[in-house]
DNA sequence: ACTTATAAGTGGCAGTGTGCCACTATTTGC
DNA sequence: GCAAATAGTGGCACACTGCCACTTATAAGT
């Protein structure tokens, strides 16, 4: 029924190649909000537009495609990510005028003390905070992009420990909840998530507390050894 | 740190465009164990080994990568799958010897009553059973694929329904219950998995019964309308 | 007919992790 | 000292899975 070539001629050469690109949603939490990382195009299509930052795979260089993902991070900010992950690969005529193209999407994300100040970024690159950006006001696809990313961080932050990557070195429980809650979308209960997160024994006291704040609180770090935790259960 | 360009001559024009092509993992349980199909290839590289269905994408033709994927599918068989997801890309320079390419690998299944007799499949492709596939016995890194895949379908099968994609048309608990335990690769108990499959609200009784076997079992089908049920918890 | 073996199906309680909410504890500012 | 705000805890309810013994139905053998 299909109107393809039934035929085997589909390893004959000479095909025309599509254009294979990497794109990446590096993400950060600042001012209690996700912010992305964006770069404005200097030039055509979309010139002056805001967008994700991304690249042609390098044949030459990229020896696989995570590799690509992060030469294209480091082109742009001196940010090494703390976590990052394939999400999908999106592929279409229309979505870049150039031509039939398929782009590899990642989520990156980084902590907020390696993130620092964002004084050394260069002047096309600008973190933008996620409630600020419009529909449709990111160049290309990428506004759909971010939203898969999104959709992703949302489902994985409910029952990993994916959310640890954005927060300070050493933070209070109060401060993961408030991060957890961020990247859920939910209001998290303060027990129910302290418990779990004490549980899972992947985090510890430095033995140090605030100093500011009314009560004292005691601080935490993420163990050394330890990856991406899945919990037993969903949250929120 | 990294050697690369530090310009932004990444968007030039002509530069080496890598090969992109699709993989699909296609499954069925038969005999009590997962199936592949395969396609014996007719030509070098790894001439007369078995390969997972696949080629390149058709820009002309394809409108996304699912399309793709489906039609690769439909030029071997006639069997349009039940379920089909996008795993992962993968691409390094050394997976294949005509140089840097780039795979979109999917996961089908197909339910056997669907799949039906195989005898109307070319004689180039054949249904393996997975326990049969010595390691390496798949050219290029299709062994390395169908690890990716057989992973991602046992976590999914922990705490998903997509293994009832998939069962025949009718079936009793117990089957579903042998299928959950294939593609789980563990062992179920039987008053906990069919309480948590009753309770999800995905299938119905058929009202017919079994008639062979030491007792009656009563049959059911999937409702019309449910897409893949995600459960609570884990099993397993 | 009675027994035996086997598969289908159920009752019921324990275990585990989350939801919920009230309670206590500590610190700051008045 | 007292109120306000944030940190942290106690304890039970709830939902779902694990477990295991038990009953029911059918075929086959004696």
């Amino acid at each position: 029924m299909k109107t393809s070539s039934q035929n085997h001629s589909v390893e004959k050469d000479s095909f025309e190649k599509p254009i294979l690109t990497v794109d990446v949603a590096y993400l950060s939490i600042r001012g209690g909000e996700l912010e992305i990382l964006t770069i404005k195009r200097d030039k055509a299509p979309h010139e002056g537009e805001l967008a994700l930052p991304g690249g042609y795979v390098h044949c030459d260089e990229d020896e696989d495609l995570s590799e690509t993902a992060r030469r294209v991070i480091a082109e742009k900010t001196q940010l090494e990510p703390d976590y990052i992950e394939q999400v999908e690969t999106i592929a279409s005529r229309s979505r870049d005028p150039r031509g039939w193209t398929a782009t590899v999407l990642f989520m990156a994300l980084v902590s907020d003390s390696k993130r620092g100040e964002d004084d050394k970024l260069g002047k096309d690159c600008q973190w933008v905070a996620l409630g600020g950006l419009k529909r449709k006001s990111l160049a290309f696809d990428h506004g759909e992009l971010l939203s898969k990313v999104k959709e992703r961080l949302v489902a994985k932050s409910r029952y990993t420990s994916i959310p640890l990557y954005l927060l300070p070195k050493e933070f209070t429980l109060s401060e993961a909840q408030k991060y957890f809650e961020i990247t859920t979308q939910s209001t998290l209960e303060k027990k129910s998530f302290r418990r779990r997160l004490l549980d899972a024994d992947i985090i510890e006291e430095t033995g140090e507390q605030t100093k500011t704040g009314k009560r004292k609180a005691a601080l935490y770090r993420n163990k050394n050894d330890s990856n991406v935790h899945f919990f037993p259960r969903m949250i929120g």
